[in-house]
DNA sequence: TCGTATACGATACGATCGTATACAGGCGCA
DNA sequence: TGCGCCTGTATACGATCGTATCGTATACGA
């Protein structure tokens, strides 16, 4: 589990902090738990941070970072088959840091500047799919672009909503490959037909 | 704003329970807080639900009861013309129980006895929704009637989960009048005939 | 070898947490 | 009239919270 090169201290909080805060939210976690979980002393969080609070705000900024390094992928595909690819690298990416999403999904409960931050972000991705399939022509005539993207960016997030409950509910975790599968075929089929007959 | 009606203390501590949980959380709220608002002592919460966690599972029951109504209501249109008359159900439901549907929000973001019977519930609904609608013809061929369920309750607590950022992001709540209809719109679109292109 | 920054433990602080206890008024009922 | 119960207030208690401040060990460059 653990890496070979050993993290600092600073590193192992921000984990540890965002694995907590994730998990039990903010005001559930106390810093004891989280200099535990990180293996380091409580007076380290003070050192690094200056306080809870600071923690929070550089987990913020990383999960941020990492958001945005998505969408910075994301226009890269401009040019070629920007919508499968789009959804293939969001799926890769949710498998590699699904720390990170659950992160998300905890900071968008709580009215902080970071939750907000994150979901702006969010949509500037969103809004940006839409863009750009739009001008490649792969949008329907007569679409409400703006509902569009609020639109991605819930279902981007609805498997997070639910995978604390996923397990108990459908008998497997939303991100679990054949669970994905089903979900992809699904949405590409609700994007493009819909499933309700008029 | 205050009803004619006196309500008692039992009931000032519920609503300013589900309240105060919906805005900031279980372990965000304090119980002297949870009392101030309801204008009574903190040692009401002992005497009526023995302890905070107590109050949070009456209202839990309260808001899963709700939901339950708001299930039966959607059984009763069974004959009929049952989609839209559901959809008007829910919006009106929501517009009427906005503190419900926020606890909803909220609770869902914890992982309580409580909250799993509140997705539970509704995933109820939405199953004998689609269930409904496969009845009478109105679903399309080979879809996926589990994920067709799912995406529906994800869609029911999507502009919930927004709306805290609403305001800032948009500029209205996610459930005044204009941002309903157009949502609406467009989710009915989306369902009947999808936004992309094939 | 010295200076300095970083990493870390130990402990203490004031505040706030959820809970417990003591008690008061109002009501129905024997 | 007296008793029990319910609703309610006020206050006290022990635990835990986030923060602060010691002291020390280690690493590295000058």
């Amino acid at each position: 589990m653990d890496n070979v090169t050993p993290l600092t201290g600073r590193q192992r909080l921000i984990l540890a902090g965002r694995r907590l805060f994730a998990e039990k939210g903010y005001s559930g976690t106390g810093v004891r738990e989280i200099a535990a979980e990180a293996g380091v002393s409580i007076g380290l969080i003070r050192a690094h941070f200056g306080s809870k609070a600071g923690l929070r705000e550089e987990i913020d900024r990383q999960v941020i970072a990492q958001i945005e390094e998505l969408c910075s992928r994301a226009t890269r595909h401009l040019g070629t088959e920007a919508l499968e690819l789009l959804v293939e690298d969001a799926v890769e990416w949710v498998e590699r840091e699904r720390d990170a999403l659950l992160y998300l999904r905890t900071a968008l409960m709580e009215r902080t500047p970071g939750s907000q931050a994150l979901l702006r972000e969010l949509l500037r991705i969103m809004r940006r799919f839409v863009e750009i399939n739009r001008d490649r022509g792969f949008l329907q005539e007569d679409v409400d672009e703006e509902w569009a993207s609020i639109y991605l960016v819930i279902d981007f997030l609805g498997p997070a909503v639910l995978e604390p409950f996923s397990e108990k509910e459908f008998g497997t975790s939303m991100y679990h490959r054949d669970m994905v599968k089903r979900r992809s075929a699904f949405m590409n089929r609700v994007m493009t037909r819909g499933f309700m007959k008029s």
